[in-house]
Parts: structure tokens; sequence; C-alpha cells
DNA sequence: AAAGAGAACAACCGCCTATTA
DNA sequence: ATAATAGGCGGTTGTTCTCTT
């Protein structure tokens, strides 16, 4: 940590920081500005980070905002423990990229870059580790995955004699992906009973009246684009009422859950078990990586050519 | 029950690349 | 053709959690 102080406290020199207002957020988000970023985003996009923490009221620099939506909120991740056949994935990959994390994630849906690093970094190295050491004594002159070929019943990456490194397309076992404001949709339907209610089409901007911003920082931000605001108010009453439950289900996840608000809760509360606490529980349970109960469903032909691109 | 060690994860930093003016 | 800008990527670090003693 010193080191990083004494190495943004030299001004004038290098590259320009990216954030140049000072005051801004660092750190871990707090619930209240990941609900400020998702309700944003949910209504307005992302079209320009630079600009997004500005309009969205955030005190953060636009890579922070576009890195805490990538790595967290965004409602296609997949939380929780990586299977087994996603770790094979990531072995093999990295066998023939390497590092190239944010390749790997792109055949992995619903896995994010950095989350795969880490993954790597913490055990699947070891684990080659310790598989290079107890293969060593017997296989000489192998590469990784001649020593450890992949079988159809882990991986699911197919090599096909002869053409283990120029591979054009890998068969990759994924979980069916769902669309998880489809999924919240469904919510609303009377026979629906394992979803949370659906993201509002409009915020409340109520919600952030207790986030204190300091009017000067964003200065030049008063000129938030009213036209952007597509408040539809043909049906403001439904939609407010979407947009009460979405919020008192994202404040319910982020650790918000005010006990006044308990009647809005009751509704959340009969749609427990629903998919989309995964995407919100604050840390997967402890990690002894690979579940053993994972059924891929569906393969997907992945493509290989964009990887090599 | 408390302390220490190690593991896991979220987030930051700075460089690179693509795009736009 | 060039410079400026924004987005993306990979490496690294700090914090938190879990396990062991």
């Amino acid at each position: 940590m010193k080191r990083k102080q004494e190495r943004a406290g030299v001004m004038g020199r290098g590259r320009a920081p990216c954030c140049q207002k000072i005051g801004l957020h660092k750190g871990s988000w707090t619930p209240q500005e990941d609900i400020r970023l998702i309700t944003y985003i949910r209504k307005h996009g992302h079209s320009n980070w630079r600009a997004l923490p500005k309009q969205a009221g955030l005190l953060r620099c636009g890579k922070s905002c576009r890195l805490r939506w990538i790595n967290y909120l965004r409602p296609d991740i997949k939380r929780g423990n990586f299977t087994k056949e996603e770790e094979d994935t990531i072995i093999n990959l990295h066998e023939l990229l390497g590092n190239k994390w944010s390749k790997i994630a792109s055949c992995l849906p619903g896995r994010t870059d950095n989350e795969i690093k880490n993954v790597w970094n913490t055990h699947l190295k070891k684990r080659i580790k310790h598989q290079d050491y107890t293969t060593q004594s017997s296989m000489t002159n192998k590469s990784w995955s001649e020593v450890n070929p992949p079988s159809s019943s882990s991986s699911g990456i197919t090599f096909t004699e002869g053409e283990e490194l120029s591979l054009e397309k890998i068969e990759i076992p994924i979980e069916p992906q769902l669309d998880i404001w489809d999924i919240l949709d469904s919510s609303l339907s009377p026979n629906a009973s394992s979803s949370p209610p659906p993201p509002p089409a409009v915020e409340n901007d109520d919600i952030f009246s207790d986030i204190p911003i300091d009017p000067d920082l964003w200065s030049d931000a008063t000129n938030i684009d009213s036209n952007t605001k597509e408040v539809d108010t043909s049906d403001g009453g439904k939609l407010a009422e979407d947009s009460m439950k979405w919020l008192a289900y994202l404040e319910e996840e982020l650790g918000l859950f005010d006990e006044a608000e308990e009647e809005t809760m009751e509704l959340i509360s009969m749609q427990e078990g629903n998919s989309m606490g995964s995407y919100f529980h604050k840390r997967p349970p402890s990690s002894s990586s690979s579940s053993s109960s994972s059924s891929p469903s569906l393969t997907k032909l992945v493509d290989l050519k964009c990887i090599n691109a």
C-alpha cells in the first residue's frame, strides 16, 4: 500500500491518471453504490463508461464502474464454485492461449476474466503443479495436454487426433444461459414461483436520497440529459410497483433490508430459492473447488476462430 | 475461544489497442 | 497521418474469510 501511495504521489510525471477528479471513492463498493449503478445501467445502459459515474451520481471513476458491473453486478454472471468441467476447460484453454483471461472467459459463459484469473492463480495452477510432479516420474517430454488428455466425461473439449493445437472448434459444455431479465420478467406472471421481481424500467430516485453527493465534484454534471429519462407514465402504477419489488429485492440481497419494508418483502419472500439470489451472494460458500454435481445440459460449439483472430 | 497462517476474492494500476476527430 | 480519448486487458495488491493449532 505504501508503495502505491508513493507511486501515486509522484505528480507531473508518467501517465496521467484516468480520473482527474480527486475525492472519488476507492475500495470496496457499498450496497448503495451498487444499487445506484445497477439502476442507472438498467435504465440508460452503459454506452459511455467515462460519463456514467457522473450521470449516475457515483463518486467513482468510469473504469471502476465498468469493472464492478462486468465482474460482479452484471445479471448474467454465474456465481458460485466452478464445476469440474469449467476448471478443466480453463486448464485446457490456458494450455492453448496462456494468460489470455478474457479469451478464456469468452468460452465460459457467465464467468469473468477476473474470476478465471483468480481461480487459476489460487488453485488450478497448484493442481497442475501437483499433477506435473506426480506424473513426472513416468512421463517425459509430454505436454500437459498429452499427460492429461481431456476425457469426454470431464472437460467436454474434444481434441481430434492430429489437431491438438489448431482447434477450429472446441466443444464446451455450458449451462443453459438464461437471460436474467427474462427470468425476472417471468416472475410477474401469476404462475411464476421462483424468481425475484423484475427490475424496474423506471428508477425511483428517492432511494438515492440518502446518498450524499458533493455537488462540486461533478460540477459539470448538472446537464444530465433529462431526455434520456425514458419515463413511461402510461403504465406508471405497474412500473412503480415493479420498482419497489426490484429495489426491495436488491436491498435484501445487499443487506439493506429495513424491517419497515417488511410488507414489500413479503412479495419477495414467496420467491425464495430463486435463481437471482446467486447473483448477489456476498461470497460463494467456501470453494473447495470443483463441485461434482454438475450436469452440463448443453454442449455449445465454440468457434475458436474468434480466439485466434 | 483466540491467534496466526493461508486461501480466496474484489478492486486498483498502468499499459495496450481501437476508435474518433 | 496524427493525436487524443475511451475501453479493455493482465498483473498485482489489500482485505476478508476460513481453517488449523
